[in-house]
DNA sequence: GCCGTTTTCGGCCCGACTGTTTTCAGTCG
């Protein structure tokens, strides 16, 4: 079992004991337990083998009996007790922004046991009349369903991958499987995935598809026939697995991962050229050079799964015209990391030796400003402590760098969180919106120019606010925005935590549009989130971004160079 | 349930804001 599974269900099992009213520490423990499994590196499978699961800090006797269950038999005795008894449409319940635990009992003991049933007291105006509750309430939740309609099944990338991921890796251990590759949406990171689809081919189609069957995960078959299964993971997430010939395989992978627009533009083109794909693959080392082959075999460079969208990217590419697309080996640091300083997990030197070990030149660390107390922020005394240790680190290594930075809060009324006699001290200012998120526009407009006019803050944060399918963004005008970044030079971050992505790919375009600088920053609270950086890079690229259009693919030259122009003409890029 | 002891129970990030209420509970970050 996956690290991720694992963490899901320990989740789940706080949410669930939280619903029954079960001791609200004990509730802390399991969702902490779920955070600290998500936050292991090495698979938890392994430290259980160990017997070295209960050394980890936050992992007691309880959780390590439920986690041993669950990595031995796949279930847990408290899991399986705890869904007989709390009807499974709460926990859809919970999920609804301005509902918590003691809203959600509310509507239990009032009959309320699903969505639909919520959303027609609702409407017939009955929830208002429910302790606690009131008309702006229900209104808020009408809001809240129609968030969830909206999202209409899908699923957020980051837990969609994950549980890809996991999935490929078992098919790839299966002597029965050559070849195995993941296709359709999630091949072309898309945001909300609606379901992993999985490509593969086998000497016995249908012996394979037979042992599938009998996987855990695949307790709830959706449909199958002639070489595909699909199935509802344990996490809802719907599986599909096609099984496929050798022969087949990359025109079948090609037709699977593009949209239907870019597939028919492709068949159009072949049409058009009356050219023949003969399939000569298995000379190839792997599956991306045939597929590249196949490209070729209609005069078209390879197009990345990113860009496979509408169609158009066929034209661009037959007139050679495709961008230049960022890779992972462009990025040369990160500027956007906690540290335990604040709310991190790990260590100011942990994070530093985890960035030195993924290559990078420099890095920024952002701690928390001091209103966010929740996130422990740092007073003006305590960052220039850590401004001193960042000081100390920097004089013993000479081929990397660490930035003296803070992500400070963009107060409520629009003030900063630090003087800009003191900020103007740091080497790098990141501005956040953290609090009061529903405010009206004009107010939220005057927080983000005051943030943006500030000469000394470099970078927005998440400009949008978002939680993908889980929060709307707050109320901002993005073309005001995008104006204002623009005239300021103010960097806007591709926030890459998958909770986040924040820009959105197609904000990103419009930023790029506007030569608008970006940076794409992982957020880290510990060593392990450090690679999310690929959830932003592809978003990126899904956006068209080439290595000039991001900051931190800069050297470390140019990017203090860059910081050390004033704002006002950062945003030519030379 | 976890941790850390002043070893076997007591404490466990907290403040702002909102929408309920007539003084506060619930939600959020």
């Amino acid at each position: 079992m996956h690290n991720q599974e694992i963490a899901w269900a320990l989740s789940e099992i706080a949410d669930l004991m939280d619903i029954i009213g079960e001791n609200s520490f004990k509730v802390r423990a399991f969702r902490q337990g779920a955070l600290i499994v998500e936050s292991i590196e090495s698979p938890v499978t392994k430290l259980v083998a160990r017997n070295q699961l209960s050394k980890i800090r936050g992992i007691g006797k309880g959780l390590c009996a439920e986690i041993e269950s669950l990595v031995h038999y796949e279930k847990s005795q408290l899991l399986e007790k705890l869904r007989n008894e709390v009807p499974p449409g709460l926990l859809e319940i919970l999920d609804l922004p301005n509902v918590g635990i003691s809203s959600v009992r509310t509507f239990f003991k009032a009959g309320i046991t699903t969505i639909e049933e919520l959303e027609e007291m609702a409407k017939a105006r009955k929830i208002r009349q429910l302790p606690g509750q009131g008309p702006k309430t229900e209104l808020a939740i009408l809001r809240g369903i129609e968030m969830i309609r909206r999202r209409s099944g899908k699923f957020p990338i980051g837990i969609a991958k994950s549980a890809a991921e996991s999935f490929v890796h078992f098919l790839k251990n299966l002597p029965e499987v050559n070849r195995v590759e993941l296709t359709g949406d999630l091949r072309r990171h898309e945001e909300m995935v609606q379901e992993i689809y999985i490509l593969c081919t086998a000497e016995e189609e249908s012996a394979l598809l037979e042992l599938l069957k009998k996987h855990p995960s695949a307790t709830h078959i959706l449909d199958e026939g002639a070489g595909y299964l699909r199935f509802r993971l344990t996490f809802g997430i719907p599986m599909h697995i096609e099984v496929t010939s050798e022969a087949e395989f990359i025109p079948r992978w090609v037709e699977t991962t593009g949209t239907e627009a870019h597939w028919q533009a492709l068949q159009d083109l072949r049409r058009e050229q009356a050219s023949h794909y003969n399939n000569p693959w298995q000379s190839y080392q792997t599956t991306e050079e045939a597929e590249e082959n196949y490209y070729e075999s209609l005069q078209l460079p390879w197009i990345a799964p990113e860009l496979r969208d509408s169609g158009q990217e066929v034209e661009k590419a037959k007139q050679g015209k495709l961008p230049k697309l960022i890779k992972e080996q462009d990025i040369r640091g990160d500027l956007h990391i906690h540290t335990k300083w604040s709310d991190g997990v790990s260590s100011l030197e942990e994070m530093v030796m985890a960035c030195q070990s993924r290559g990078y030149e420099y890095m920024a660390i952002t701690d928390h400003s001091q209103s966010l107390h929740i996130a422990r922020g740092l007073s003006e005394e305590q960052l220039l402590k850590q401004k001193k240790a960042i000081e100390s680190l920097n004089k013993n290594s000479a081929d990397f760098t660490v930035f003296s930075g803070v992500e400070m809060d963009i107060l409520t009324d629009g003030r900063l969180d630090y003087p800009d006699e003191f900020i103007q001290e740091m080497d790098l200012v990141i501005a956040s919106v953290h609090t009061s998120l529903r405010q009206e526009r004009h107010k939220i407009h005057n927080r983000i120019e005051q943030a943006l006019k500030n000469p000394h803050v470099d970078i927005l944060a998440h400009p949008t606010g978002r939680l993908l399918g889980s929060r709307d963004p707050y109320d901002v005008d993005i073309d005001w925005l995008f104006d204002l970044a623009a005239k300021t030079g103010t960097v806007l971050e591709i926030n890459a935590s998958p909770e986040r992505l924040d820009l959105s790919a197609n904000l990103v375009k419009q930023a790029k549009e506007r030569d608008i600088l970006i940076a794409i920053n992982t957020d880290a609270h510990d060593r392990a989130r450090l690679g999310d950086i690929q959830y932003g890079i592809n978003n990126a690229r899904k956006a068209g971004l080439e290595k000039e259009d991001v900051l931190n693919c800069y050297s470390l030259k140019e990017v203090q160079k860059i910081l050390n122009k004033p704002k006002s003409k950062r945003n030519s890029r030379s």
